[in-house]
DNA sequence: AGTGATGGATTACAAATGTAATATAAGATA
DNA sequence: TATCTTATATTACATTTGTAATCCATCACT
C-alpha cells in the first residue's frame, strides 16, 4: 500500500499515453499526445518530467542516447484510488447513490447491461453464505 | 445546461456542509468544519468566498447582519459532471471498464446488488424496441 | 576538430489553490 | 457617542499546475 502520487490532469494525459504502451521515449509520446492536445514538445516533456520527480513514471537509458519512461502506477491502481477519492469527497464511503446515479445517467447497450449483470451475479455468488 | 464552476478540493467540503443544510451561516459552516478539517475559521471564510466569485454558492442578508449562505450548484449536478469527467479522464468516454472495476472492487451487499439488479432491468426495458 | 541539431535539465512565469492574516465597517456596549 | 466586537472584504504568500523557453551536453556531420 504505498502512496500513490498526485497526478494532475494534465500529467494524466502522459500516463494515459505510457499506460497504452510501454516504454516510450519523450518522442514517442509527444508525437501521440501533439495529435490530441494541442501542446508544444517542451510542454509535454516538462510533464514527463514532473511525472518523474513525483515517482510515477521512471526511465531507463536502454540503448542510445534516449530515456525510455515507463509507468510506475498501474492505471489499475490509480483508477481504483481515484474512484475511491470521488466517492470519498461526495459521500465519505457510501458509494452506492454514485453507482445509482451513474446507472441511471449512463445510456447503456443491451449487451453492456448484460455484463453489468452478469458482474453482479457473480458477487451475488461470493456473497452466499457470507452475508447470510 | 450552464457551465458548472470548478470547484476545487478543499471549495468542495464546504459545498458538502452547504449540500448537507443550507442556507447556513458562515459561522455554522465554520462550527461544522473546524470539527473535521483543522482548518482555520479565516480559511474557511476564504474558501467560501471563492465560492461565491465562482457562483457555486450564493447568499442573502435575511435578518441580521450575518450572511446565509447556500448552494447554486446541486449535488447531483455536480456529481454527474463529476463522474463523466472521471470517465473522461481515464477512458475518454468508454465508461464501462470503469464501471466494471467498480463492481468488482467494492463489497455489496445482497440488498444492494439486488437494487442495481433492478435499475438495470428497467434498463432492459427501456433500451426494448429501441436497441433492437 | 568545429559546428549544428537535438535530447534532456534548468528556469520562467501566470493562474489556481491552500492557508491564512490584516483592514474595514457596522452592530453591541459602556 | 466613543469603543469594542465581530462579520465581511481585502491582501498575502507559498505551492501546484499549465504552459513553455532557454541552457547545456552530446551525437551527427563536414
Amino acid at each position: 500500500m504505498k502512496e500513490l502520487p498526485k497526478i494532475s490532469e494534465a500529467e494524466l494525459e502522459i500516463m494515459k499515453v505510457l499506460w497504452a504502451k510501454s516504454p516510450q521515449t519523450a518522442n514517442e509520446v509527444i508525437e501521440n499526445l501533439e495529435l490530441m492536445m494541442d501542446w508544444k514538445p517542451k510542454t509535454i516533456r516538462t510533464l514527463i518530467n514532473r511525472l518523474v520527480q513525483k515517482e510515477a513514471v521512471s526511465y531507463h537509458q536502454e540503448n542510445g542516447r534516449m530515456y525510455e519512461y515507463f509507468p510506475l502506477v498501474s492505471q489499475d491502481c490509480y483508477l481504483q484510488v481515484e474512484t475511491k477519492s470521488l466517492l470519498n469527497r461526495f459521500y465519505g464511503a457510501a458509494f452506492k447513490p454514485l453507482l445509482v446515479n451513474f446507472l441511471k445517467e449512463e445510456k447503456l447497450s443491451t449487451e453492456e447491461i448484460n455484463e453489468l449483470k452478469r458482474i453482479l451475479d457473480q458477487k451475488t455468488e461470493e456473497n452466499r453464505g457470507k452475508d447470510r
